[in-house]
DNA sequence: TATTGTTATACTCTATAACTATA
DNA sequence: TATAGTTATAGAGTATAACAATA
């Protein structure tokens, strides 16, 4: 399935690329992607699949650049909830932006783009997923 | 376009998960896919669109593992073409037949994987490609 | 005791610049 | 001189394990 790994390639190709024109890392603007309210450090690790001991070094990255802050939780002093400054809103806006700057896919109609994620939401086993 | 987010996020990590299952990063991976034939250093730099020095130390790791081989061109000695070894080949196959493991996509109509390619192709301002 | 996040460690990927060898 | 690949260096991402603070 040659062609599924080109569309990989591609997508992957662009949006890295994009989010570079930024000053950000892959890692950094899927973070930043995530927060659309402020949210637990072990949260995130879960979203990005990756380890917690990660985030502490993408956050501490995002937030020596003024995007991001840590807000002690203040019913759980354990947690710390990561929240964007309104920079790193303006970020966030850039970056969720990125995807749709691919024309085509923005001009796929919504009924292919629909069935698309359906197949692989059950190809991945998990629930097809609206937002 | 979170819809399109959504769909990268998942193949994504689909594919590193998976390639992680055999041992491999997702350069390693990427980089023993396009090894159909014997291909110079500097081409490979090529296809990932990475610096040639990335170059050296991923091919280095892999033939740690005995997956490929160095081999010094003839007729222009500076040269070194990157061939799979027999148990490289077969790791090739294995990482080829990755993104097919995708269910729903397989199953995926081809005229309409072939809309979404040619969409992409255009988008990402590039020809479109058959291969 | 259990959990959240950090730190220490080690490996991989990345680019830039200087280098070697070939041409 | 120019090109192919390497090496040196430095920054970023990754996981594991040990740790501190809090629960």
């Amino acid at each position: 399935m040659t062609k599924v790994a080109e569309l990989h390639d591609r997508v992957i190709a662009h949006f890295e690329g994009k989010a570079g024109e930024l000053g950000l890392t892959l890692p950094q603007a899927l973070l930043l992607r995530q927060l659309d309210s402020a949210i637990p450090m072990s949260e995130i690790a879960g979203k990005l699949h990756c380890d917690a001991s990660n985030v502490t070094g993408i956050v501490d990255r995002l937030e020596a650049r003024g995007l991001v802050e840590r807000r002690t939780r203040q019913d759980d002093r354990r947690v710390k909830e990561i929240v964007a400054t309104t920079q790193g809103e303006r970020m966030r806006n850039r970056v969720s932006a990125l995807l749709s700057e691919i024309p085509g896919l923005s001009q796929m109609p919504a009924d292919e783009l629909a069935t698309l994620l359906h197949l692989l939401s059950v190809a991945l086993g998990r629930l097809p997923e609206e937002e």
